[in-house]
DNA sequence: TATAGGCACAACTGTCTGTTGTTCTTAGAG
DNA sequence: CTCTAAGAACAACAGACAGTTGTGCCTATA
C-alpha cells in the first residue's frame, strides 16, 4: 500500500524506490503483488513513467486512508504524542455519556475511550493511571473515603442517580416514580460483582439501609439476556444509573421509573495524575468541572456513610 | 493486526490459529512481532488465555478499523459489489459539488469519484464506462452533437453558467455582471486544453462568438498559481463554472462576476451504460433528473452550435 | 534514426515466516 | 498438597518470500 502510495505521489517507480530507501526493481514487484493480490492492473505504465488506472484511481484514497489509520493506530501506543486516554468502566453508564459529549464539543482531541475491568482488588484502573498509562479514570472512592489516592489528584463529576428498570407486567409498572422503601418488597437483580469493588460496596450499603433484597443474577449471559428477562417477568426488576444507555426491542416496553425520596446517588470521582500529565487532560479537566458545576446540591439524596462529601465539592488534591 | 484482533476475538492463541488456519505458535510469533514493532505489550498471558493489556485496549479499535479500511480498500476494485464509480473530470467543477450532495443524502451508498484524465480523443472515460469499469460520467457532448454515444444513455443534468473571475485593479472588477460583449476588450486567461475535447470546442467556439481574446496560460502552474497571477493583475481575468468551487486568501479579493445576456452555459451530461448496471446506479440518476427539473429554460442563455438541445430535454437513449 | 529515460524479467541470496517438538506456568480437581 | 491439563513461549528447521544485481524491451524526444 505504502509503495503504491509512493508511486503515484512520484509518478515514477525509481523515486518511489528512491525514497522508500529500496531498488526500482522493489518497487515493480511490489506494486506487481498488489496488483496479482487485487485482480486488477493499478497503473498504467508508460514510456515517461505511470499514471493511475480507473481502478487504480478509486483505490488510491481507500489506500491513503489505510496509512492514515495505520499512522493513527501506531501512535495510540507510542508513549509520547499518544492520544488521550480514559477509562469510563462501562461503556453504559453516565461518564461513557459524559466522554462522548465532550469528544463532540473537542473533535480535535485525540481520544482513547478504556473500559478496564474492575479486579477485585479494585485498584487496577489506579495503578496504570499511576504508570501514566492511563490519563484519568472514573472512581466512587468507596475505598479511600472520598480522599485522592496517593499521588493522584480528583474531583467530584456527577452524582449518578438511579432508575427502576422493570416490564410491564411489574406491580411497579405503572408508576411514575418510586422510593427506595417500595422497593424493599420486591427483588432486584443485578449482575455479580466484586464484593470490595466500588459498586459493590455501594449496593451492599444500599441494600442495607433500605433493607433490599438483591439477587445475583448467575450465570450472567450479559445486559441483553437480562433485558429479555426483565419484558417478560411480573416479579424481576433491576436498578439502572440515570445517565446509562440501554437500548431494547420496542416489544419489550420496558419502563424507567426514577427513584426518590431519598434518590441513591452513585458519586463519580475524576481520578488522574498531577504531575506530568497529557497535554489533553487540562481540557478534559475543565470540560469536567463545567459540567460538575451544574449539579444540582445534596437535598434528597441518599449517598453511603463512606463517602466523605454529600455534595459537589471544590476540586482539590 | 488480523491476527490480533482474533486473538482478542478469541480470547486464545489456539482458537486465533484455527481460525485463521496457522498453528498456536505462529500466531504466538505474530503477535510477539507486532508487540515488538510497537514496543508495547499489547496482550496480557493468563494460564487459560488471554486478555487485553492497557495498550492493547486502546490500540485494538485502531487495530479493528484498519481491517475495515483494508476491506473497504480490496472492495473498492471488486468487479462485483464495488462502489459506485462517477468521473466528474475535476474535483472543482459543479458536478463534484452536486455528487458531494448526493453522497450527503444517500450517505449509505459507497460511492468512489473519479476524475479521468482529459485526453485528445475524449472518449478515454466513455470507452471505461462501456467497459463497466466507470458508472457515469459527465460530458457536454460536442463530439456526438448532442446524441448518446453508442451503447451508452445520456440525459442533461445541468446548463452551467459561467463568473468571470477578476483581481481588485481589473477594469471590471467593480462591475456586478459582464456581458459576453463587454469581454472582447480584455484577454481571458485560461489553462491549455485539448482542442477536440469537449471544453477546448466549447471555449474555441464561445471566443469565436463575442470575438473573446483567450490567452493560454504557459507554462501550467497550477490554480493556487493563477489565482496568484488574477489577485495582483489589472489586466488578467478567467473565467469559471458558477457552480464552481475556488479557495483563495482573503488578502487576494478577488471578484467572482456573473456573465449575462446572453449567459454562456456549459451542458452537462451524464452518460452512463444502460444494461447490467451498478445496482446503485438507479438511485443516483434518479437524484440528477430531479435536480435537473430545477434548471430554468434557455431564456437568455448561449450555447455552442453543436450543442442539439437549447434546454434541458427529456432523458433518451 | 539514435538516444535516453523508465519499467519488467531472470537469477540469486539472505531474511522471515510458519511448522514440529518441547518446556514452562498455572488454574482447578482430587 | 499434589496431580493434571490447558495454554503460551522457546528452539530448530524448512520453505517461501522479498529485495538485489544484471539485463532487455519499449517509447517519447531530438
Amino acid at each position: 500500500m505504502r509503495t503504491f502510495v509512493a508511486v503515484v505521489d512520484t509518478g515514477q517507480f525509481q523515486a518511489a524506490g528512491d525514497r522508500l530507501s529500496i531498488t526500482q526493481q522493489g518497487v515493480s514487484k511490489r506494486v506487481a503483488a498488489l496488483e496479482r493480490e487485487l485482480g486488477v492492473l493499478l497503473l498504467v505504465r508508460t514510456a515517461r513513467g505511470v499514471r493511475l488506472s480507473v481502478d487504480g484511481q478509486a483505490f488510491l484514497p481507500h489506500a491513503r486512508e489505510l496509512l492514515r489509520v495505520q499512522d493513527r493506530a501506531a501512535a495510540s501506543v507510542r508513549p509520547e504524542r499518544r492520544a488521550l486516554r480514559v477509562d469510563v468502566l462501562n461503556r453504559r453508564i453516565a461518564a461513557a455519556g459524559l466522554l462522548q459529549s465532550f469528544h463532540q464539543q473537542h473533535p480535535e482531541i485525540a481520544l482513547d475511550v478504556l473500559t478496564l475491568p474492575v479486579l477485585a482488588d479494585g485498584d487496577d484502573a489506579l495503578t496504570a493511571v499511576r504508570a501514566g498509562t492511563v490519563d484519568l479514570t472514573f472512581r466512587a472512592l468507596a475505598t479511600t473515603a472520598g480522599q485522592a489516592p496517593s499521588g493522584l489528584r480528583t474531583g467530584p463529576v456527577l452524582h449518578e442517580r438511579h432508575d427502576l428498570l422493570v416490564g410491564p407486567q411489574h406491580p411497579l409498572a405503572a408508576r411514575d416514580r418510586v422510593t427506595p422503601a417500595d422497593l424493599a418488597q420486591h427483588p432486584i437483580w443485578m449482575f455479580a460483582m466484586p464484593a470490595d469493588s466500588e459498586p459493590g460496596a455501594y449496593y451492599r450499603e444500599l441494600a442495607e439501609a433500605f433493607s433490599l433484597t438483591i439477587d445475583i443474577v448467575a450465570p450472567n449471559f450479559g445486559n441483553e439476556a437480562l433485558l429479555d428477562e426483565l419484558a417478560g417477568s411480573s416479579r424481576l426488576a433491576t436498578l439502572v444509573g440515570r445517565g446509562s444507555r440501554y437500548l431494547w426491542p420496542t416489544s419489550y416496553d420496558l419502563r424507567r421509573i426514577p427513584v426518590v425520596d431519598p434518590a441513591p446517588v452513585f458519586p463519580l470521582y475524576a481520578v488522574h495524575v498531577e504531575q506530568h500529565a497529557h497535554p489533553d487532560l487540562p481540557v478534559l479537566l475543565d470540560y469536567l468541572r463545567e459540567r460538575c458545576g451544574t449539579d444540582e446540591a445534596g437535598d434528597g439524596l441518599w449517598l453511603p456513610a463512606w463517602t466523605a462529601l454529600n455534595g459537589p465539592a471544590p476540586w482539590r488534591a
